[in-house]
DNA sequence: AATGTGCTTTGACTTAAGTCAAGGACAGTT
DNA sequence: AACTGTCCTTGACTTAAGTCAAAGCACATT
């Protein structure tokens, strides 16, 4: 399958036609990362923006003493570094291969132009960032407005959403980027699975989690309740 | 002056040509607020943005507990509410008039058929979400990674960058909604606002603020360097 | 000048979550 | 089966920041 087929089939290009998707083959640059090898650092030229082909990508921030906030784990089909190439500044976070992977390249000014003549292009890539908008706003107030076991019980109800199978887990990260994740140390989060299964809410193995009590989750989620 | 001469100054339809501002000004809405008015509720669908062409808006989201955290103080010639119109989804957050404000209203179909004409105009609203993520990001940083001393340093440079003049802040909000924007409470910040006037890092009267050390609050700020 | 209402500050206290340090568990390798 | 490294958990402790409550100020209105 060439490189057009794989562009048609994801969301940021869907819906174009094939002759553009004929032109982003063209322009795009195949590139290979090892596990725990950076893509770009903080403050870098932003010369372009990548598409994941294989993989798992993710994108973060480092405090002076070494703590890390995890923005985002981008995987298959999902795009990343785009916001460098409409402000022409620096790349904002860090972005490093969490597993290799293989991604596309699409550089600045060959795209740019590209969007000025398909609009519908453009409409895509508004959709993309405004949906990155609103999962930050829902990080931001997570993070200002909501304790750690409130954060953990969203994101456990949202991963058992996607993965369909009702009630049943697996974390593809390990807990320790979860808890990079959620804002949080490995620490806080071990304290606080363990008070979840205690108190009946979840049931862990390894890293398996089962969802006992959908409604106490949601509770300790969205309503203010607390968790004893 | 008309609106369409007023759109054509405003950094999302720069550069457009002036027939488009014309068309612009045919879709916009005039509306008012008194100070205080609720101008969307967090769900409400979007069926449009707004831009200001004066007075004051705040976008925010507010906890069960009644903590509020503001995610942006708009001022005119800024646009906001736009992440709707192009997920489809509902309003992310709550806006609401700071001060008897003047707004136009786009409603969305329009605006979405004249980006499809338009791929300047296009470009233009991804470069304000893309420097909307980016204020984002910073602000998630901060909240995750930074404690309210560094926020609070690092917002205090911010201001007397724009307020050219050398060291003198005067605050236009009042200090409950800095902490607010900050992502605390007044209380945190009047006692650290107080730790670093005893430390002689500023100086307070009021909503006037003079930075006495710059390089103290940057150290503050950026650094990992803590407030005794 | 007096009154009231809404900020802001201060003090005493509580608490969520972070730090540091020590054990366990587990997977892969020899 | 023993070893090694990594990740996860647990315990004791510290700390930043939140809560609650009471003054203090400041400005607008009468």
């Amino acid at each position: 399958m060439g490189i057009a087929d794989q562009l048609a089939v994801i969301p940021l290009f869907e819906g174009l036609p094939s002759e553009h998707h004929q032109t982003l083959a063209r322009i795009a640059i195949t590139r290979s990362y090892q596990k725990g090898q950076m893509i770009f650092a903080e403050g870098d030229e932003g010369t372009g923006f990548y598409i994941i082909q294989s993989g798992r990508i993710k994108v973060f921030k480092i405090s002076p003493e070494g703590k890390e906030q995890i923005f985002h784990i981008f995987g298959p089909g999902e795009s990343f570094g785009e916001v460098a190439v409409f402000t022409g500044q620096g790349f904002p976070a860090f972005a490093e291969a969490d597993a290799q992977s293989s991604l596309l390249f699409f550089p600045r000014q060959a795209f740019v132009a590209l969007i000025r003549k398909d609009s519908s292009l453009a409409l895509n890539m508004l959709a993309v960032l405004s949906r990155r908008l609103q999962k930050f706003s829902a990080l931001i107030e997570d993070l200002s407005l909501k304790e750690v076991p409130a954060r953990l019980a969203a994101h456990l109800l949202y991963l058992c959403e996607k993965d369909l199978d009702a009630n049943k887990i697996s974390l593809d990260i390990s807990k320790g980027q979860l808890a990079s994740l959620l804002g949080t140390i490995p620490e806080t989060l071990s304290r606080i699975m363990s008070r979840m299964s205690r108190q009946g809410l979840i049931r862990m193995k390894g890293s398996h989690i089962t969802i006992l009590d959908r409604q106490g989750l949601k509770d300790i989620a969205t309503e203010g309740k607390k968790l004893t």
